[in-house]
DNA sequence: TTTCGTGCAAAACCTTTGCAAAGTG
DNA sequence: CACTTTGCAAAGGTTTTGCACGAAA
């Protein structure tokens, strides 16, 4: 999965901008999600930083305070864990997610205007799409038997990756 | 938005079918399902059931035998919370969801096949698309008293239709 | 120095599980 | 009668909170 497109430099900038002091912790967390890019919930960001990171609680702490300045967005596959990854922002992408393997692949298809601009003209603002399309990826895909239901699969999919 | 387009005699016959008892709580959950449609979550179920309704952990475990034979299905809105309506069709229809009053209103626009088309092409299968709208909607564009708790202002919210 | 952020422990929260009793076909 | 389903209590797991200490500006 490509890394994102944003330097950490330029997301400690940004850090500065939004009044957030440059910790340890957010270093951390921030060098990894532009090295790697997620999303990844709050505990694989934890697991992935092993001893140079911070305590779990913190990390918790601070996705919803980078969240909250836009520094990082928030992704959610719809089972219940919250997932974050950099705020590319331009281009709403949308994610195709394995149902197996919890794999996350970028699509850059969106909503048609049109659309949005029927609902607009029915008096709704502030429209934000989420779109995600879930099933089997091509390596699950692959040497498997399908009889698992969608809810089996989902319960699957979960911290396991 | 209209109740449900099934009877709550279609539902229970569905359930004989798939060979779940028809229990009082059953009937109970189904028959609110139809009348006002939801999506609701298990905790809101309970709540509207009240007296003649079952324990929270009944609903809990009915949802999840519900949805897994399809008589209800469940959605998602990103927050954590799973919610349910009746499983009438065929097709996905998606939601517009109010960011202020969680009104739901549904939309009947699908992801192109094209889309889909090029996923499976790569390898990709058992495709299946969430999308959510969120956004404002018209009554709460517009004035705004605004001091509405979720459960309360959802069931007042009807936005069109 | 002042303010913000962190770690640890504990609380809070929500959902699931175990089991005996009750209900359904 | 066989076997599901339910209610209650308790367990489980995750996220949040309180607070004193430590780090950033």
């Amino acid at each position: 999965m490509a890394r994102s497109s944003k330097s950490l430099n330029e997301v400690l900038d940004q850090l500065r901008e939004v009044g957030l002091k440059r910790t340890q912790a957010r270093r951390a967390i921030l060098d990894l999600l532009v090295r790697e890019h997620g999303p990844f919930s709050s505990e694989e960001i934890h697991a992935k930083l092993k001893s140079h990171g911070c305590d779990l609680v913190t990390v918790y702490r601070n996705v919803i305070a980078l969240e909250k300045v836009s520094l990082i967005r928030r992704c959610d596959f719809g089972d219940r864990v919250y997932r974050y990854e950099i705020n590319d922002s331009h281009d709403d992408h949308h994610h195709v997610v394995c149902a197996k393997c919890s794999g996350v692949t970028v699509i850059d298809y969106c909503i048609p205007k049109k659309v949005l601009d029927s609902l607009k003209k029915k008096g709704y603002q502030n429209l934000e799409c989420r779109l995600e399309i879930f099933g089997l990826c091509p390596q699950c895909s692959r040497g498997k038997s399908l009889e698992s239901s969608l809810s089996d699969s989902r319960k699957n999919a979960s911290p396991n990756n």
